[in-house]
DNA sequence: TGAAATGTTGGGGCG
DNA sequence: ACGCCCCAACATTTC
């Protein structure tokens, strides 16, 4: 048996560098198979969505290429991933199967797996590859779990201890020749319309991919990191959630490249200091899942559960999908997000606090197309993002903090560069209309070409009286369970 | 990681 | 010169 093969299972780590449970099964010595499992079957496994999808057939190319280069092959299955791992050992031999550990509900797949292949006498390892600290690690003075950030991250970097790298394996001995799956018969790439070439200008995923993009933010943007953040006109954030969504890059590696950028004065402290809090906040958001694995559908607080939410009328739900609605910052981020795949975190907020406040939608249907639209959604921080900005979340804005888009817009996009380059209907107003068109004279339209209701759509809600219905909704909703 | 409503203050116009 | 009022600016409270 010393000479049978270990199985590395990819699932949300595609990447060779500094992966532990990668580095272990290579460390073993002994020839190595390496298999990713299109998992769709499974009750808990949540089908990818269309940018995700996308995503990953580039991801798992790369992954390929790379290991191939180094003399090994990427095997590709599809199917249930516990009878997928089952048919991997009979084929190949192995007496081992290594992964990297996962917190979503899809954790129970992997546990049932773990027992049944320690009954079948296999043994089964996972690893942390993917959090700062594991959800379990991490603890209160009472013993129980995080509720709110601020002691989180507390905790966290007082406990924190970032291991030296794993090394990369430097090549692949030759392992058991396998049958794979030829990785576009699983139709990952969009087809009929194929409507990802705005993604293709913007990404470059794989592993390759991600350190550059880690390269050019560490000399660069992270030195303004703290403020530049907000505004949503300038590239002063990270981009590495889809990186670090895929694992192509762990949060070590972007723990390590932050604290080196402040050390050799690439970048003030307070600004890498800030950086790393928005790092822990991922693992927040996991910490959360980990401990109420419903909270991808559910209120985290419950009593959420009874707000009287708006079906919405498909109208206005496709108004605001497609960025429509007549609010100039919310169609910029709705029509950046379906272009590109990715929407800036303070235009993310702004439009989710207007599909939950405003239209009064449950959030899980604005998280539902997030996860189908977005190239870094995963289960943790796409729930925990939505339930923070619908007030239903674990330290979320209280229910009764309701975002003005047109004051937002103003603070965060004060010229409206970002509107313009987005919303190009109203690219010559001036900005004291550009996020208010519907105030603005008869003349500042005209000169600027809108025609309100033609070129440009009046706003579909008025955000006074929806503000109002808000608060007198969700506060019923508080009191009646509370009572 | 709000916004709106309400309260307070102080400068300046004015009789 | 003084008191009164207005209201912008700022602070506090409420949702």
């Amino acid at each position: 048996m010393s000479d049978s093969p270990v199985i590395h299972w990819f699932r949300d780590d595609l990447r060779l560098a500094d992966n532990p449970a990668l580095a272990a099964a290579r460390a073993t010595g002994r020839p190595l198979v390496l298999a990713y499992i299109l998992d769709e079957e499974s009750r808990e496994s949540r089908s990818l969505g269309g940018a995700s999808r996308w995503w990953l057939d580039k991801s798992l190319r790369a992954l390929g290429e790379r290991i191939a280069a180094k003399g090994g092959a990427l095997v590709l299955r599809r199917g249930p991933a516990e009878t997928a791992i089952a048919k991997l050992l009979a084929e190949t031999g192995a007496h081992a199967v290594y992964w990297t550990r996962r917190y979503g509900p899809a954790r129970r797949i992997d546990e049932r797996i773990k027992a049944a292949l320690k009954k079948d006498g296999v043994e089964a390892q996972s690893f942390n590859g993917a959090l700062l600290a594991e959800p379990f690690a991490l603890k209160t003075g009472s013993g129980g779990a995080f509720k709110v950030f601020t002691p989180f991250w507390k905790a966290l970097q007082a406990s924190i201890e970032i291991p030296s790298p794993s090394p990369e394996p430097r090549a692949f001995p030759a392992a058991p020749q396998i049958v794979s799956d030829a990785l576009d018969s699983w139709k990952l790439h969009p087809s009929m319309p194929d409507w990802s070439g705005g993604l293709a200008q913007m990404w470059t995923p794989g592993e390759l991919g991600a350190r550059k993009r880690m390269r050019d933010f560490m000399t660069g943007p992270i030195a303004g990191y703290a403020d530049g953040r907000n505004i949503p006109s300038q590239a002063s954030t990270s981009r590495l959630s889809p990186h670090l969504r895929f694992g192509e890059i762990s949060p070590h590696q972007v723990w390590r490249a932050a604290q080196h950028a402040a050390e050799a004065g690439q970048a003030p402290v307070d600004q890498v200091q800030k950086f790393l809090s928005e790092i822990a906040w991922r693992d927040f958001s996991y910490h959360l899942l980990y401990h109420d694995p419903d909270m991808g559908r559910l209120s985290w607080r419950r009593q959420f559960e009874q707000v009287d939410w708006r079906m919405g009328s498909k109208a206005e739900l496709e108004a605001w999908r497609r960025g429509r609605t007549g609010y100039p910052i919310i169609d910029a981020g709705m029509r950046e997000l379906w272009a590109t795949g990715w929407m800036h975190n303070r235009v993310r907020m702004i439009v989710a606090s207007f599909f939950a406040k405003d239209l009064l939608v449950h959030w899980r249907k604005g998280e539902e197309w997030f996860w189908d639209t977005l190239v870094d959604a995963d289960e943790a921080n796409n729930a925990n993002g939505w339930q923070w900005t619908a007030g239903t979340g674990a330290d979320a804005a209280p229910y009764f903090r309701v975002f003005n888009p047109v004051l937002q817009g103003e603070k965060f996009d004060p010229a409206g560069d970002y509107v313009r380059s987005w919303v190009p209907e109203l690219a010559k107003l001036a900005p004291k209309w550009i996020h208010r068109p519907w105030e603005a004279p008869v003349e500042a339209l005209g000169s600027a070409g809108v025609t309100l209701g033609k070129t440009y759509p009046l706003p579909i809600i008025d955000h006074d009286f929806a503000r109002k219905r808000a608060l007198e909704t969700y506060k019923t909703a508080n009191q009646e369970t509370a009572a």
